[in-house]
DNA sequence: TATGAATGAGCCTTCATTCAT
DNA sequence: GATGAATGAAGGCTCATTCAT
């Protein structure tokens, strides 16, 4: 009976908070910036969150989630190990492209002082790469005394730190290709065979 | 001859400032904070330093450069590569410990959105990886795609991002010993002969 | 036709805007929660009042209403002075058990800053008080220098504060009895003789 | 070395804090408002207090305090009971002229929704009524049946409802003077001899 | 008729910065 | 030089009110 709610501002509500957080910070994104982007009135995203923190916390897990989705995906198909690796990194760079915005939402927020991955999401990522590191280590893909910290480092904070360093332009390197991904995808693999070559 | 007070409290003013960024976030790291822990005046520190965020820019740039010297003085020794690569873990190892308050202020401020990296230290960083990377493939312990990048993720990206995942326990664990040192050592020098070995 | 169902929603209003009011005073009676409570949509009352302030005020008129009539009920009862004031202090005691909404209601209105009983009310008020003067002084049970206001004092005012410091346990004593009655009206009606005993 | 704290400030924020809450209500009185009609900052008075709620409670404190004093004042005096009740009514309507803001503060807070007088004023309170008790009965000027509240009601609560009440011209009297003074004198003090009479 | 989505003014509070002393 | 009193812009958030449906 009454005007339906208006799914198109939420989702521009979220958009904004987003490029804020990403372009200013967490600090910098502030509510009437993200009601102002988002052509919505100043107090409106109270109703869909209690507060701007939480607001936060639920895109960072969204973009997580999302994340895990896919590497829970990947995890399931019935590839070789070094497979595995080159269709994730695979995967990285394209969501680079297609959701460039979430991969550097989850760059920024990893590392603000004022968020963490939730610690139900942490042992979500931590089981993938436990399964990983087993898949791995079965293949002899993997030197014995990894843990799945490493898998985690190598696997993910890697590609993601390269990607990030690319799009601000660090080392005067911008962009990718896939002589990038093979590359990558031998840097890593390699790295996981370190014992065997010393 | 006030100069040695002046001194004193412009350092107490530094120490407080990075402690109260590493511990409360760039936000929580008010001015009359600072001043309080310094045992300074509110606006003392406007004597030195033209805004709070100049102040942690100074820092930022003091703790790099920290790390500069340490990574050219390294790379001055005459030592192999791998030696390179075990001693500059150590060192940052010893720094997470000694200087844990550099290693955390690095961490956060080089993610953080309203700080960066002066481009004359980024170009600094980036001459000491180039001649890493030169030294690695004179000795053929770098793979010839190999890029400054791929040295400053591994050699500095790396073990920073795994001291930090120990430091706020990421995964359960904390903490770390020479096991990890030679761990890492390895999981990284393989990881530069990549190509080699597929 | 569908009048009834407008005056149920309408009376379900009333009461919950009363009951907030009571509870949480003027600023916590929140729109939304009145309408929450009346199960009513937020904007409905805005048919049958055009702001938060004026249906508040239309409460208070009720309620003042209500004890207005009352009182004119008893003052047109033929009964002897003392019974008057029997009778009024009893019918208050119950209304404060019964009604007590209403008690507490007007209680909390009459000294609020925002609010005020209505002119046409007041007179009213001090017609009825005018009358009952008459009344006791005919009977010899009252002073001739006695005013009005005395009257509305020492037979609203001071009955209603000593309910509401009971209810409120502002001495540590809460409930009232048959003693406290008789108490009442007799402090009440000794005080109306005050210089026949000096 | 600094300059000196105006403590003129402080005063001019408690005192239009004072004046707003009594003509706009606790919700009226916005920071804002006080700020401005004290001629100062808007966020200054955090400086002094942690916020608004404990402004004003401390505001009522103090005047709370005054009438205390006050009344412990009389109560030490070496008088006859009726002298005591004839002074603290003077009293009262001396204060209603000097210090009217007070005497409206207390009155409009101590029915507000938000505020009570603080418990440790009340047991004040409370022994002064009791010492006024012993005292009145002593000197056979009351009634067996009393209680400290009756006390608290004729001799505070009275005098104050009647001072507001012709402040606010409720019965279009207004002003007060000896005449009025003797008379409230009488009605009180002939209601504590209430069963004496009947 | 009745709903509740949407608005935006205004609230309390914080804090970097200025400047009189 | 050094202090800290004082400022005021901006922040997150609430809520009475409007109006499309």
């Amino acid at each position: 009976m009454a005007r339906p709610i208006d799914q198109a501002k939420l989702e521009r509500i979220k958009q904004a908070a987003k490029e804020l957080v990403v372009n200013m910070g967490y600090g910098g994104a502030s509510i009437a910036a993200i009601a102002k982007k988002a052509e919505v009135a100043d107090g409106y995203l109270y109703r869909f969150y209690p507060s701007k923190q939480l607001l936060v916390e639920d895109l960072l897990r969204s973009s997580v989630h999302l994340l895990i989705n896919k590497l829970e995906g990947l995890n399931n198909e019935n590839i070789s190990f070094r497979e595995l690796v080159y269709n994730l990194f695979e995967m990285l760079f394209e969501m680079a492209k297609e959701q460039e915005l979430d991969i550097k939402f989850m760059y920024v927020l990893m590392n603000d002082y004022n968020f963490q991955v939730s610690s139900d999401q942490r042992t979500q990522i931590r089981a993938v790469c436990a399964q990983i590191l087993t898949k791995g280590k079965q293949e002899n893909a993997m030197d014995k005394s990894l843990h799945e910290e490493d898998i985690f480092i190598m696997l993910i904070v890697y590609p993601i730190t390269l990607l990030n360093m690319r799009m601000k332009n660090f080392f005067d390197k911008s962009g990718w290709n896939t002589n990038d991904l093979t590359k990558m995808v031998n840097l890593c693999t390699a790295s996981f065979l370190s014992t065997k070559n010393q």
